[in-house]
DNA sequence: CTAAGGGCTGTACCGTGGTACGGAGTCAAG
DNA sequence: CTTGACTCCGTACCACGGTACAGCCCTTAG
């Protein structure tokens, strides 16, 4: 059972963070006990998963919402954001591998031939 | 030859936008003629740039380094910048992979089983 | 006893990438 | 000659995800 500070340590967020996410309704901020508020293992949990949801590119807003349905156990309902995360995630990875393949093709060109305008503005706009 | 409205329409973008690019200095405003700026040619091949440059995930300050650059033939420092720039884009592309296969394991796991509690805490923060 | 170090609350501020809007000027058609 | 469409310029505002800090309280060690 941790205060703010090692809490937030322990999770490697800062304690700002932490205060942030309670504003959002991410995190529940503990009730008051003799000593002051005190963290625990669920709360350190529920920070985890909102870190890790991040990665996976949900917005604050969306996580709040898989909180509320994880409270809930509306399945369909998480599946259906997953699901449409998923196309999301989907379409941006190919976005982004279309870019690395513009990316290096700009590289290659621009290693050799070191005459001529730098071929950049050709690389990323063709004609 | 385009006045403003029209450029941005060509290039998809809004007229604020057109502007504010003007602000950052990633776009020129056209000296005044009679009759009102003109944009040409070059000045949509460069805002084209622009566009195509944050697909590939450019910031726009990157944006305004690289076109300071193809103007100044630095090439060393251009190929600097796009190492950089993918090796950003590899990490990205792993880490959204990854978030990708959690997700799809969640939605597996969350469909079959309908019983206890959801499986999504577990899929993103396993522990 | 008092000073330091937390904690709590509220509000302000930051960078990023726009978007909107008011006001003034210009220009062409009806 | 007015109306409408457009331009220009400046400033304000937005969402997002934080980050910082002032001002207060409480506790505990020296």
């Amino acid at each position: 059972m941790w205060t703010i500070k090692p809490f937030a340590q322990t999770a490697g967020v800062g304690v700002e963070t932490v205060r942030f996410y309670q504003r959002k309704g991410l995190l529940e901020v503990p009730a008051e006990q003799p000593g002051g508020r005190r963290y625990g293992p669920a709360d350190l949990h529920r920070l985890r998963f909102i870190r890790q949801a991040q990665t996976a590119g949900f917005s604050l807003q969306d996580i709040a919402e898989l909180l509320a349905l994880d409270a809930c156990e509306d399945r369909s309902r998480v599946r259906e954001l997953a699901q449409e995360r998923l196309q999301a995630l989907q379409d941006q990875i190919r976005r982004l591998q279309q870019a690395q393949r513009s990316l290096q093709r700009l590289v290659r060109e621009c290693a050799q031939g070191s005459t001529g305008p730098c071929p950049i503005l050709e690389a990323f706009a063709p004609e």
